[in-house]
DNA sequence: ATTCTGACTTGCT
DNA sequence: AAGCAAGCCAGAA
């Protein structure tokens, strides 16, 4: 039996749905977890994403977010007291503003114990038909990396 | 089968 | 820091 489409997006939701307040995941790293598609794919989802989803805190490897979605996305991350970039002191000495950047080296979220036990059962729930899918015991380490 | 498209990434200026 | 080109992945036309 084949995976659906549909059993993908349900996987990369419930993702999204279990990263805490304050945290943050780049679609890249959905991807990885899954072991399934890749950034493309997971921002495809995302953009067909429900409302009442934190969407927020699933960005892009540079911190940032499409344009229109900035402007919503910082409210929360005030709001969550989400670490960023800028604010204040790097600014560009130009007077620029420069927009705000979710400091990835601190807010992503680095899935631990419990958590990363439910994010393997997810992933395992995608490939579920015998298809000679080899895991990998020590993916763990892929997380340690920085 | 082939081409287009996109909430992506990385590496190089 | 900002812009650009290539690479990548999979669904849609």
């Amino acid at each position: 039996m084949r995976e659906t489409v549909r059993d993908y997006e349900e996987a990369v939701l419930d993702i999204v749905a279990m990263i805490p307040a304050g945290k943050v995941l780049t679609y890249g790293d959905i991807a990885e977890i899954l072991e399934r598609g890749g950034p493309r794919q997971v921002g495809a989802v995302m953009s067909r994403a429900s409302s009442g989803l934190p969407w927020w805190r699933v960005l892009r490897a540079d911190g940032k977010l499409p344009g229109e979605l900035v402007a919503a996305a910082v409210e929360q991350y005030v709001k969550e007291a989400t670490p960023l970039r800028s604010g204040g002191r790097t600014a560009a000495p130009t007077g620029e503003p420069s927009e705000p950047r979710v400091d990835l080296r601190r807010a992503r979220w680095n899935p631990a114990g419990a958590e990363q036990v439910a994010l393997q059962r997810i992933r395992e729930s995608l490939g579920g038909t015998a298809e000679g899918v080899s895991i990998r015991m020590s993916e763990a380490d892929d997380w340690l990396r920085s």
